[in-house]
DNA sequence: TCTCGAAGTCAACGGTTGTTGGCCTACGAT
DNA sequence: ATCGTAGGCCAACAACCGTTGACTTCGAGA
């Protein structure tokens, strides 16, 4: 019977709860102390429904770290605002909800946290920093110079909340980052 | 054997056995997946000997954690070599034994392992930038900045092992990063 | 109105965790 | 040779984990 006529699927709802509190709680606690009774709870459901949407922790895990990076492409923007663009833009990834938080904070514990920080690494960033073509054959390396400096500040400002990087004004931020990033993305072998 | 020291103390074996297992399987695993269980195992004793050393695990770690990053004065190398001269100490550092894998990974996901990062910025990164004196009162904001690009490799490198930075030379991650710590620490407000 | 399947609840399973206390054993001092 | 004691092992505890299956509730189509 296909009807086209979708039924009321009022789970839809508490799928959407469970992802959010998910979310949170991976976010928050890391793989391990994010237990499903603490987002079942979080959820205001039952655990036993954890199990019959997802199937497993695991595999709710590998739904709530689905990251889309969207890098926007060098033609997108001036030539010489690279880097303050692109500190910009990670900023706003950050800032915008907790998925890269998470994924940061899991992907340093779990063996599957781990695997998808790579898979992201070398399928979105080293191709993003290929298409500004400066040094092509190169970019595995430059791409990871870049992430090598927004993922230390990401991991001082939005993981540990450490004082002096948590309180920089984005500004601030975005005019020492930037031109180390350009660099890292422009000059020629050092 | 003849035994000339006074006391045999033969505990003092097991209990360096015990911290070197430790530091092995948190530095691995992390805090939660490290269990007394795997220490024990790892370092030939009984579980219940981690707690009659140790007092908790909580304990056991505390003592895991205690590092003295020992960061150069300033007067101690040349003014127009500090960028890289600090990056490649901090190498160093990271690659002579496992405390700083540890102090990172289960700084990222423990409220202890948290506190004591931010801890050794407090009371060592500040008072290391601070001796160089470019800039006395911003010393917090540009400690954090160098810490960012140093924990940022050091999380690529040592921790995530991603290709392209586990695989970058020493000379090379040297000469990439020094210019970058070192207008952290020299340059005037961007 | 009745029926039926999906949505949700409840209690329990087996396994693992940190931690504890009782027991055994070996050895230095007497 | 004996004794006291510290080092080490064993078994068990309560708590918590992810996961499962049976039971109840409820709303929509006949």
């Amino acid at each position: 019977m296909s009807d086209v006529t979708p039924r009321p699927r009022r789970s839809e709802a508490t799928r959407a709860a469970i992802l959010a509190a998910a979310r949170e709680r991976f976010a928050e606690d890391g793989y391990e102390r994010a237990t499903v009774r603490a987002i079942a709870r979080q959820a205001h459901i039952d655990p036993s429904m954890v199990m019959r949407y997802f199937g497993s922790k695991e595999e709710l895990f590998s739904q709530v770290i689905d990251v889309k990076l969207d890098i926007p492409d060098p033609d997108e923007l001036a030539a010489e605002d690279v880097g303050t663009t692109i500190v910009g833009y990670f900023l706003d990834l950050w800032e915008r909800d907790n998925v890269m938080v998470t994924l940061l904070r899991v992907g340093v514990t779990h063996p599957a946290g781990a695997a998808r920080m790579r898979e992201v690494f070398r399928t979105q960033v080293v191709p993003a920093v290929e298409r500004f073509g400066y040094d092509p054959a190169d970019a595995p390396r430059r791409a990871m110079l870049v992430s090598s400096q927004i993922l230390g500040m990401a991991l001082l400002r939005y993981v540990l909340r450490i004082g002096p990087a948590a309180e920089m004004s984005r500004a601030d931020v975005i005019a020492w980052l930037g031109p180390t990033v350009e660099r890292y993305i422009t000059a020629p072998e050092p």
